[in-house]
DNA sequence: AAAATATAGTTAATACATTAACTATTAATT
DNA sequence: AATTAATAGTTAATGTATTAACTATATTTT
């Protein structure tokens, strides 16, 4: 049996705990949360961003997004506009003060993840990568096929 | 330059969305959260767990403990009890309901673990186990070199 | 022993996570 | 066209995460 401190969900986490204070420490100093950043990122590389997209690409939940994107509204980093064809979906865009911060920030987030790779060796980085996405891919289907069979009965 | 979908914290937190709603579906069954599950988890194979100690095992932060626990209590499946040694520290122990408790989700908590663990190979399993280690360890240890450096300037 | 420090746990403030229910709009049925 | 069903986003309720400040007790220093 698998003991509790090698379980999935404890290995990760304590592996997020190690990794995560770098980024927070970085985001903090320019007044941003770590999700916060995660949905300027995406709208910096892509148009047309709904909030369904970005919650897929940011991996955060609908309603969570509603207050993040309210927050980074409140900042001037980003701003809703409602799509014409939809009346029901809107565009995350970013402001020039949005743009701005992408510059300065990126380059110490690559930094970042080059110390986290530099644990590791290229080929443990891929493996990883590689686990990490069975996984992924392995529970998402199990739920999915349990998601059917609820709905079937 | 790696990618933000590629990020280490993304990867994980794609893995851990994909892992994570099979043991709350678990634990709902019981009025649980993740976080009280992994409480009782410790309280329940150990003495004399205060709640320092069970920060350190559950990896949830001593403010987040606070409510945890107290919520735990309120449902009659641990209680605090005052240390007579240091009477700053209590101990967090299971009632009999919270020990009935254990028998009945374990199994289904290993059967959970033996799923993901079926998403790839022993040997893929164990270098995960392995790679993790690498990422917190390396970092952690360059946090506390950086923290060692503040305190001193 | 008195004063200064450190430690265990808590409180407070702000931000996010999860689930379910709700509104407005759009698409599909009948 | 009217009804029904689906979708995009939001709101509400409860629980946790993070940081900083605070209280009570214990330890260390002078």
């Amino acid at each position: 049996m698998q003991a509790f401190e090698t379980s999935f969900p404890m290995m990760v986490n304590r592996a997020l705990d190690a990794v995560m204070p770098a980024y927070r420490q970085l985001f903090s100093r320019y007044q941003l949360t770590e999700q916060q950043w995660r949905v300027l990122r995406v709208i910096w590389t892509s148009d047309n961003v709904t909030s369904a997209r970005l919650s897929e690409r940011t991996l955060l939940s609908a309603p969570s997004l509603v207050n993040i994107i309210d927050r980074l509204e409140g900042k001037g980093l980003v701003s809703r506009v409602r799509s014409a064809d939809d009346r029901r979906q809107y565009y995350v865009v970013a402001t020039k003060a949005g743009q701005q911060l992408q510059l300065e920030v990126t380059p110490q987030v690559v930094a970042i993840q080059a110390q986290i790779q530099a644990c590791v060796s290229q080929k443990e980085w891929d493996a990883l990568g590689d686990i990490l996405q069975k996984i992924t891919l392995g529970m998402a289907a199990k739920d999915a096929a349990e998601t059917v069979q609820a709905k079937a009965s």
